[in-house]
RNA sequence: GGCCCCGUCGUCUAGUGGCCGAGGACGCCGCCCUCUCAAGGCGGUAACGGCAGUUCGAAUCUGCUCGGGGCUACCA
């Protein structure tokens, strides 16, 4: 590209570029190389660099006409190369910037489709001068996906929020669930199908069907998705998901059976495998067991606390071990003549540490006559 | 500042001149179910940014305007 001269030797230093655009900027120009360097001779060009001073090489970008090329999902899109200033491709260490690279990568690569994000729709310009530049024939197909934003439109960050995938795994997303809704943003099918497999997403994806307007992730709608696909997987294959976070809260020696149960009952309504592992802490939580202080004053504010406790330990004792059997508590609390209902919370923190948590009757079932009863009562003293 | 891209409910979207007094989903609100709730059922709230034009007819076409985003580096 030197040779032909679709390129050539610039040997400003970062001062006098700097320079050069404040002028402009004072000038009201818009910043961007001048031009300074087009037409040094050899000689100039030797002196310069004799001197020392850091060599760059630029493309040298038509003076007139228009660059246009055909969106795959936007159409033709073109812009005046008048308002394209000379750009580096080298940088003084010898190095390539992107716009080489990328065109003399994709040309080696004999890369037929570039589908990216938006933000380099005005790069797909440059890059294509390089390429004829290059003598490469054929350019690829172009097509850009709209851009995802945080909620308040800005570009998608690492400085705000979970953006790597690590991030969502951590927090009990499911690949799954990522995929699904990652693929709804920015496209959609042509039914109204939402809780798609990759499978369903490959059949049906075309890039004629994909939105033009930039996308804001909405983590409320990941989390519904995630539910959604925490309910269509085997209990095996849940199991296993979840088990790295249980073990990783409760200890490397969890009893599978209960294990498995618990997730079992879980799976229904959770919506993250964290939250889903978390709601299982009161199965593993042995002699550590302890009550959740800050909602105990609210939960025992019920008409006879201590009445509930005496017929639910009463029933418990008694009954057939099945969450049916264990359930008819019920009635024993309505003997009381109260609702169920209304002081069910005491239970369950006195069961499962928390006012909300897995069904009472099937964790009461799955902890055990034994430990429900020494929780149920532990309960009971302290209300004495 | 210049250039490029974009503009339908709070959010993701369907919609390509009449089927749209705009459909679905998440969220939100209410009710129901009910042992808590994060699940389930039912119902509701809520949008074509604005102004001109083309047309018998515009969310769909055109212009302008306003708004958002991107690019404009010896970042990628």
């Amino acid at each position: 590209m030197l040779a032909s001269g679709d390129a050539y030797e610039c040997f400003d230093t970062p001062e006098e570029l700097e320079a050069m655009n404040a002028e402009r900027k004072a000038a009201g120009l818009p910043p961007g190389y001048d031009g300074r360097g087009r037409n040094l001779d050899a000689d100039q060009r030797a002196a310069l660099a004799a001197e020392g001073r850091p060599r760059t090489v630029r493309f040298r970008t038509p003076d007139t006409g228009r660059s246009v090329f055909t969106d795959a999902v936007r159409g033709e899109v073109a812009v005046e190369w008048s308002t394209i200033s000379d750009f580096v491709i080298v940088r003084s260490d010898g190095s390539p910037l992107f716009f080489l690279a990328n065109a003399v990568d994709d040309v080696a690569m004999g890369i037929t489709h570039v589908i990216r994000g938006e933000d380099l729709i005005d790069t797909t310009h440059r890059v294509l001068a390089i390429r004829q530049a290059l003598g490469a024939s054929e350019p690829p197909m172009y097509a850009h996906l709209p851009l995802i934003l945080q909620a308040d439109r800005a570009k998608l960050s690492k400085r705000h929020g979970a953006v790597a995938v690590e991030d969502f795994r951590a927090r009990g997303i499911l690949a799954e669930a990522l995929f699904n809704y990652l693929s709804l943003l920015g496209w959609a099918p042509d039914d109204d199908r939402e809780v798609m497999s990759s499978d369903e997403v490959v059949a049906a994806f075309t890039l004629d069907r994909v939105t033009h307007s930039a996308a804001i992730f909405d983590d409320k709608k990941l989390e519904w998705m995630n539910g959604e696909w925490i309910r269509r997987l085997s209990l095996d294959e849940l199991v296993a998901r979840v088990r790295p976070f249980a073990t990783e809260g409760y200890g490397d020696e969890l009893d599978e059976s209960i294990l498995v149960a618990g997730v079992a009952v879980g799976q229904e309504r959770a919506s993250t495998l964290v939250s889903l592992a978390d709601q299982l802490g009161f199965l593993f939580a042995g002699d550590g067991f302890t009550f959740a202080d800050e909602v105990w004053e609210k939960v025992t504010a019920v008409e006879q606390p201590a009445a509930v406790l005496d017929a639910v330990i009463g029933h418990v004792s008694a009954c057939e071990w099945n969450p049916d059997a264990i359930g008819e508590m019920r009635a024993a609390i309505t003997d009381l003549g109260l609702k169920p209902g209304k002081v069910m919370k005491l239970l369950y923190v006195a069961v499962e540490g928390r006012a909300a948590g897995l069904p009472l009757f099937d964790s009461i079932e799955l902890l055990g006559r034994e430990v429900s009863l020494a929780r149920l009562r532990a309960a009971r003293d302290r209300l004495a």
